[in-house]
DNA sequence: TAGGCCATCTGGTCCT
DNA sequence: AGGACCAGATGGCCTA
């Protein structure tokens, strides 16, 4: 059966290989290297160099005319067929291969910035998406994913004007994402509507916001369920399911049947920013507030302007914002109000969020 | 152990 | 010519 359809195909294979050598031809190197990459062995293939010099140095047409030397033919798999024409290739002189060698390092040099550049690009923006966390990154597509999800939730929330609930909210910022992530971001946003309400109603309305970006209905419900232990903990570690059947909350119930849990050690649904669905800040502010750092924030949504429900807090009156390290981090959002005495620093703020 | 994620190397292509 | 960008390949690490 094998045998058979190996003569069925091979032939078309072969004659597809050789149509493509000879498109390929006027690329010299090309055809040649992906034939010695193919047949090659694994000593050839610890020195990738040395292929990679060949293409470079034919590439830029060297003119080390003594280095002239008879051209290497490529045979095809019998070994019968002399296949290249093309330009001749030239000998590697020890100096050549060493020019390539340098060349091919400084280009790794460069690449690996260019990659480096383009994590910590990512790195902002985990820092920015509605769930952060230093020990438990996300993966570089579920930030993408992440990423575009929470611009669309927001823009929806332009578009409409008005509060969504947190059930839509959360629907819109897991499309798409994995389960872990899904949890994980489900999470984020139940801790930090749990660590608000656990402060509003433990101090007396002292975060009081009196214009959440969501429905209002839903904390209104928790905040009068707050007697139950599950609120009352004041641990990070709860069964998210257990918890929403319990308290009769389905917005945060994680469609698929996977019961999170967020009792890891590595969780750390503290240092997401935001995702304060009041818009307020969480139990970080707590302390913030215990150590004289007493700022009264509330945000105001209606109509177009809103609160940031995962970074309300990033920003000075205006949209003004400090400078520094951290200005990367900061969305381009200059339509949130904030309604405080003074504007706090926003590498303070940001220190609380992320620790 | 398989699968996911990541860093790195590499060659090709395009642009300045 | 050289740099930027891209995608494929590869191997390491981690987790379920």
């Amino acid at each position: 059966m094998l045998s058979r359809l190996f003569s069925e195909v091979l032939p078309d294979v072969q004659r597809l290989a050789a149509d493509w050598v000879e498109d390929d031809e006027s690329d010299g190197c090309k055809v040649k290297d992906e034939h010695e990459r193919c047949h090659l062995g694994d000593d050839d293939l610890d020195e990738p160099q040395e292929g990679s010099s060949r293409a470079e140095s034919e590439m830029a047409g060297d003119d080390d005319e003594d280095d002239e030397a008879e051209e290497e033919e490529c045979v095809d798999e019998n070994g019968d067929k002399p296949k290249k024409r093309g330009p001749k290739k030239r000998k590697m002189t020890a100096a050549r291969v060493e020019r390539s060698k340098v060349r091919r390092m400084k280009a790794n040099a460069r690449e690996r910035t260019r990659m480096h550049d383009l994590n910590s690009a990512l790195d902002n923006l985990r820092k920015v998406v509605p769930c952060y966390s230093k020990t438990q990154k996300l993966s570089k597509i579920e930030t993408l994913r992440l990423a575009k999800n929470y611009i669309l939730a927001l823009g929806e929330i332009l578009r409409n004007g008005k509060r969504p609930d947190v059930v839509t909210y959360v629907q819109m910022l897991c499309k798409g994402l994995s389960q872990p992530t899904t949890n994980l971001v489900a999470g984020c946003l139940q801790l930090n509507t749990r660590n608000f309400l656990t402060e509003q109603c433990a101090d007396g309305s002292r975060f009081h916001m009196p214009s959440s970006p969501f429905s209002v209905h839903p904390y209104s419900y928790r905040c009068s369920r707050l007697s139950s232990p599950h609120y009352q903990s004041g641990s990070s570690a709860m069964n998210l399911r257990a918890h929403s059947y319990s308290s009769g909350y389905e917005g945060v119930y994680l469609p698929g049947g996977t019961s999170p849990e967020y009792n890891s050690p590595d969780y750390e649904g503290q240092h997401s920013p935001p995702v304060c669905l009041n818009g307020g800040l969480s139990g970080k502010q707590q302390e913030s507030s215990d150590n004289d750092r007493n700022y009264h924030y509330s945000m105001h949504y209606s109509g177009l302007t809103t609160s940031r429900p995962g970074h309300s807090l990033h920003f000075g009156p205006s949209g003004a914002r400090s400078g520094g390290a951290h200005s990367e981090n900061i969305p381009p959002f200059h339509d949130v109000h904030l309604h405080h005495d003074r504007a706090p620093p926003y590498e303070e703020l940001n220190a609380f969020f992320h620790n």
